[in-house]
DNA sequence: TAGCTCTATTGAAACGATTCAATAAGCACT
DNA sequence: AGTGCTTATTGAATCGTTTCAATAGAGCTA
């Protein structure tokens, strides 16, 4: 319809071949090799004539050109892609890391490989091997449950890979991570209750194999001792070891009936994390125990479905998405690092918790004093 | 400590360095070329001798050898890798997809590379870019949301890149689809809630813009008239359109605060999904009405947190793993199909839902008639 | 003994980029 | 007129595989 000097039917629109550089250095009467040093803004690039620039650059977009990220990658060593293993997606804290890793990566122009260990360590292995075999240029790992680390460490390092856990720290010093200071984050939970007016209070302790488990007791511990809070044995309990990410809320509830079994009367109960937090909160209210008005209920993590649980959760907040971000800027820097032959330190870093009040806990005197 | 005959220190221990696929060669005498074959088993495999093979599969485990994956897509044109994109990885029923397609992914040693548009045109499209320099074999989009189908279906089909969508179809044939039987799923909610005795019954439908709205209630309707019950359309709202994925939650709320005002009685909601059930619950709630007790509220997906609300959600499951798996057998029978150069169409799954019967539901007979 | 089919192995050419060293022209100095 | 510096461009090697065509011995048939 449009009348343009263009002919009608060009070869680049019908086609699905895929178009080469050597495409573009014929279609621009220059080389491929003056190609590579436009499109890629090489060091050369200096010495380019402007016109040369542009006149590359027009027949690039043109034709359509896409570098074929294989052919640059055998050549320049530098895939454009890091591993980001999970240990178990199905947890819901893991999405928001998700999606602070993929947020930060974007910015970088690096894309994610996806891998999820479904909690085996076989499964973790081999996935480690494929992430190898393609070459990641470095390593994220979010490890809220246990891992073997003795091959991640040992092939990992022996690769020069840099790598980062979030959640999880590794013996030595080739593997960065990302935590939350949990023993803030243990004190804040306490004081929060302490404030409102709490002095019987029960606890769901994190199972022995997580590692946030122990600075999160201690957190609380150091709180107690500093208002003189006397902690009841009676009304404490712990998580067993499991390898299930749904294991918080059957043990919240579970153990949170074996405390009202006891006959212990308290009126706030602070678990180990959100999900145990929604387990307590299922057998308290099957117990007839309405939660906030007869028994606060405090979490940990705040994720996602904290905010919209009935009632909402009252919780520790882990800035997910920011550890996420971290840890991807972390192996950026090391990559970077790599490249350009500086040294490079791996850190540890500690994010601080913030406390979020809900609608789970509200204050001692509004309680109901008895079952 | 313990004598063997091996050399106390080898290269391989030490060294960095990448072992490939020459060195596998000069280690067993063999030539690459048979190497590759062996290594691969490759039609030509047949007519290597099994001492050979053994003599070549044994060096290459001694030296640890992995195959350089850019290497051999830049020769073979396959990379191993699909891309999964989308749209809002926040929304709580995406990740029981993504366990779905990595698991299936898993199975073929494919690997996923992760994209996550945010709901964003300009992201959806720059991720296609990169997806496509990464020279992904496939392309899997989860569209919770509306998206721009135009480029997907250009780019994608020009360059033969078989492509499935979850959650979401499109116009022509060139790509796959999977999705819930979303008109049965609407009577099976209705249906659920009209065994239990319940008459007045108030609906927020799904906005305009999702696909799966309009099905659904025409499920609804279907079902309403097959049993001659009124739906009263003072009873009725619909979610606004949006592209945040926590607008459920909100809408749910907003909504039946609106019906409340009105003060038209019912027993039961029947709301578009899960998220929108819990924005009901709380309204409700905050209104001093008591699910179910007061009134039962149904979903639909069913997400992973509807097991751990109080009190758990009533909902139309969708299989949302096994729509992942499928996706993923769909875009690998297309790739199978384009390297034996067969002919391929794409198709168009439905899976059925499931009623999953929880707490936030019960009889009608039950149901304090008054507020 | 020529011709054929199997078995067993390999040389060498891709694949599509990057990058080093080489070339060459222009200009400004001593 | 020789030397050195800067600008502008390119030829050719290289990355680590895969794969086609070639080679060659060996056993079988006619």
């Amino acid at each position: 319809m449009v009348p343009t000097g263009d002919p009608p039917l060009k070869r680049e629109s019908s086609a699905s071949s895929t178009v080469t550089m050597r495409d573009v250095a014929t279609a621009s009467g220059f080389s491929s090799a003056t190609v590579s040093i436009v499109l890629n803004n090489a060091p050369l690039a200096r010495y380019i004539a402007p016109a040369t620039k542009k006149r590359i650059e027009d027949a690039a977009k043109k034709l359509g050109y896409r570098p074929n990220a294989m052919a640059r990658f055998l050549r320049s060593k530098r895939s454009h892609s890091i591993g980001v293993m999970f240990f178990d997606i199905t947890d819901p804290y893991c999405t928001p890391i998700l999606r602070g890793i993929e947020n930060a990566l974007y910015q970088s122009s690096y894309v994610p490989i996806f891998a999820d260990a479904h909690n085996q360590k076989n499964r973790f292995e081999r996935y480690l091997e494929m992430l190898l075999e393609h070459h990641v240029e470095a390593l994220i790992v979010v490890a809220n449950w246990l891992l073997v680390d003795i091959h991640l460490l040992a092939d990992v390092s022996k690769r020069n890979i840099p790598a980062a856990t979030i959640c999880w720290e590794l013996d030595g010093d080739t593997v960065s991570s990302v935590m939350v200071d949990n023993e803030m984050g243990g004190r804040l939970a306490l004081e929060h209750l302490y404030q409102l007016g709490h002095r019987k209070i029960a606890y769901i302790r994190g199972p022995k194999m997580l590692i946030d488990s122990g600075p999160r007791w201690k957190g609380i511990q150091k709180f107690a001792q500093s208002v003189k809070l006397e902690i009841d044995p009676a009304l404490v309990t712990q998580l067993t070891d499991s390898f299930d990410a749904n294991s918080g809320f059957e043990g919240g509830y579970r153990f949170t009936e074996e405390l009202l079994q006891k006959k212990k009367r308290f009126t706030a109960l602070l678990a180990f994390d959100d999900l145990t937090a929604f387990g307590a909160i299922r057998a308290l209210t099957k117990a007839g125990i309405k939660v906030p008005e007869q028994c606060s209920v405090i979490g940990f993590d705040d994720v996602p479905l904290s905010a919209l649980s009935a009632p909402s959760l009252t919780t520790i907040r882990q800035p997910l998405e920011t550890m996420g971000g971290l840890a991807v800027q972390m192996v950026m820097d090391s990559i970077n690092a790599g490249l350009e032959k500086r040294d490079w330190t791996s850190s540890r870093q500690r994010v601080t918790p913030e406390l979020v009040i809900r609608d789970s806990t509200r204050a001692a005197s509004q309680t109901a004093a008895d079952d």
